[in-house]
DNA sequence: AGCATATCCGACAAATTTACTCGGGATTAC
DNA sequence: GTAATCCCGAGTAAATTTGTCGGATATGCT
């Protein structure tokens, strides 16, 4: 999420390469990476290869949500994996599923109501 | 969590034994033992020893949030773990991290909405 | 008193997930 | 052609979660 924002930030000026990235936020380059591996895959970001290269978003900051970047790095959001739907074997289980479920739910919205560029904004204000 | 609604649906018939319990969810009993330990600890249930013992609940269900159960066993409900309040030397890392306050206070609000006699209830209605 | 049923407790071990490293290949601007 | 940069698979280390082991202590019942 701070590579994403800090990319988000930066990008009018041209590809951010990931070494900035990794200075600006002390992370390893090659852990780094790998994130930007996830990211691009999800289709978030271009890579664009070569001197002068880096990462640009593919679309406006404002449409990317943070729960975008963070499905795109680790998955779908859900604090439970269970796919029998509807006739649990264990009823308090499927209970307890329910509340998970709600918990989920909760995350995700409050996620997927913050783009980039209120991440970016955010992070201007600070400074 | 499907302990406490075991015990939540079950103490108004004296004392619930782990046992029980560990049959019920098929959990095993040494490391249920471990939790309730914690949920004790934390004031939630009264353990009583010796024949015809077992766990009750401390106050009645209805005043028992998951939220609740949840700090018992894994502590403070929050996804970062940071205690500059204010001044962060990394701009973009304050920057998320009030996302995931966000997210963190969704998230105890959710859980805090829930009494064990909501998941009770909500487990006899399953059957 | 003796025994079965329970909770209590500390320390240890296995499994899983997360975080991170290594070494090299491919592309592009200048 | 060379420096900068992304691309990629495989492997390692650290942290967390989940679970085990062995025994001590308390209680109700006969």
């Amino acid at each position: 999420m701070r590579a994403m924002t800090v990319v988000a930030m930066r990008e009018e000026q041209g590809p951010v390469p990931l070494r900035l990235v990794a200075e600006m936020e002390a992370i390893s380059a090659q852990y780094l990476e790998q994130i930007f591996m996830d990211l691009r895959r999800a289709k978030l970001v271009n890579g664009q290869r070569g001197a002068k290269g880096g990462y640009t978003l593919t679309r406006p900051a404002e449409t990317i949500t943070a729960g975008d970047v963070v499905r795109a790095v680790e998955g779908p959001i859900k604090l439970v994996d269970c796919d029998h739907d509807g006739g649990c074997l264990r009823v308090h289980v499927c209970a307890t599923r329910e509340l998970w479920n709600k918990v989920s739910e909760s995350m995700r919205q409050v996620m997927d109501g913050a783009t980039l560029l209120d991440l970016a904004t955010w992070a201007r204000a600070k400074n």
